[in-house]
DNA sequence: TAAATTATGTACCAATTGGTACATAATTGT
DNA sequence: ACAATTATGTACCAATTGGTACATAATTTA
C-alpha cells in the first residue's frame, strides 16, 4: 500500500450530485466542481474517471435516494396512500429550497434530449423505474379493495407520473408552497386518492 | 441609405429559435447557431445584439406561436374542447420530429432556473400566460353550463398546466404516440372533459 | 531506512467559448 | 462619378473549457 486517500468519495459525490442538480451538466463547469467537492483536479480523475462519468454516478445517486423513498412511504394498510406520501416528502416535508431544485432526472431528460443521448436516455429509465413503482401501489391498492377505478394500474401510473414531471417542472419555477399544495390537492381528488 | 441586408431577419429567427429549442442555451454554441442562421458573424451580432438577446427573440417567439395555436383551436360552442384540441394540434397533428422538441420555455425553466435567472423567470412568465388562457377557457366553460366541475377555473387551469408540463417532459423522452395519447385519454376522462 | 506505491498540487495543453476590430463590399443620394 | 452609409467577411482576442503530465508528498512493506 501507499499514501492514503484524502478525501471522502461518498460526500464528494454527493456534492457533485447537489450541484449538478442545481445547474445542470453543461452549466457546471470543471472549476465549480472541484471546489464543491474539495478535492484537486488530479484527485477528481484518478477518483471519478471524468466529467460525464461523475454526472452518471451523480444521477444514479439520486435515483436511489428517490426509489428509497418511494420504498419508504409505502402503505399496506392503503397502498394508494404511498402516492399522496410520495408527494408530501419530495415536495412539502422538505426545505424550500430542496423543494426548488425539482428532479435531476426530469431536469437531465430536458437538458440533454438532443445533447447527449446516452445521459438522456439513462435518466429516462430512472424515471421508467419510479412510474414502475406507481404501478406497483397501484396494483395493490386495486387487488386490496381499498381504491377503485375506472383505469388500470399501468394508466394510473403513466398519469400520475405525468403529474409528477409537471409538478417538478413547477417546483422549478417560481410557483408558491401553496399553489403546489392546491394542485395536489385537485389531483388526488380527481384521481379519488382522497382521503 | 447604404448596402441591403442579405438575409431574412425573420428566417434567421426562426431558424435560431430552433436551434436552440431542441439543444437548449448552453449548448448552443454561437457558431452552431450561425451556421444554423447561416449568417456571418458581424451580421449577427449587427442584427442580435449577442446570443442572450437572440435566445430572449427566440423564446417570445415560441411563446407568440403557442398562444396562437390555442387562440385557434377556441371553441364557442363547447369551450372545454380547447384544451384537448390544443393538445391534439401540439402533440399529435404534428410531425413526430416537432413532437419531440417538447415545450420551449418548459425546457428554458428546467435548464436555465439555477443559472439564469432572466430568462428562467421570462419562460415561467410565458408559461403563466398559457395558463391564463386555459383558465379562460374553464370559465367559459363553466359558464356556458357545457361543463362542471368541483375545481374552480383557476383550480383547473393550474391542474391542465401541470399535465401540460408532464407532457412536455413525456415527449423529450423515449414515450411513444400511443403512450402520450394514453395519458390524454386518462387525463380528459378523469377531468370529465370526455366526449 | 530504503524501495515501492499511491495520492495530491501545479503547471501546462489544445480547443472552444462569446465577442470585437477593421478592412472590404455594396448600395444610396447628390 | 463620388461621398456617405451600411452590410459582410475575416482576422483576431482574452477567457474558459475539459483534460494531461509530471514533480512532489505521504504511506507501506521489506
Amino acid at each position: 500500500m501507499a499514501r492514503l486517500i484524502e478525501f471522502d468519495r461518498d460526500k464528494a459525490l454527493e456534492s457533485a450530485m447537489l450541484l449538478f442538480w442545481r445547474q445542470g451538466y453543461n452549466a457546471t463547469s470543471l472549476s465549480q466542481l472541484l471546489e464543491a467537492m474539495a478535492i484537486s483536479r488530479s484527485s477528481f480523475y484518478a477518483a471519478f474517471t471524468d466529467k460525464r462519468s461523475v454526472y452518471i454516478e451523480a444521477l444514479t445517486l439520486f435515483s436511489q435516494r428517490t426509489n428509497s423513498v418511494l420504498l419508504s412511504v409505502e402503505d399496506d394498510r392503503n397502498p394508494g396512500n404511498a402516492i399522496k406520501n410520495f408527494f408530501e416528502h419530495t415536495l412539502f416535508s422538505v426545505p424550500e429550497r430542496r423543494m426548488r431544485r425539482g428532479c435531476m432526472m426530469v431536469n437531465t431528460v430536458l437538458e440533454l434530449a438532443d445533447v447527449d443521448q446516452g445521459l438522456s436516455i439513462l435518466a429516462s429509465q430512472k424515471l421508467d423505474e419510479i412510474e414502475r413503482a406507481f404501478e406497483v401501489c397501484f396494483e395493490r391498492a386495486l387487488e386490496s379493495g381499498t381504491f377503485s377505478s375506472q383505469q388500470t394500474a399501468k394508466e394510473l401510473a403513466q398519469f400520475v407520473m405525468t403529474i409528477n414531471q409537471g409538478l417538478r417542472v413547477s417546483s422549478r419555477k417560481d410557483i408558491s408552497k401553496k399553489d403546489l399544495q392546491n394542485i395536489l390537492t385537485t389531483t388526488t381528488s380527481v384521481l379519488g386518492l382522497a382521503a
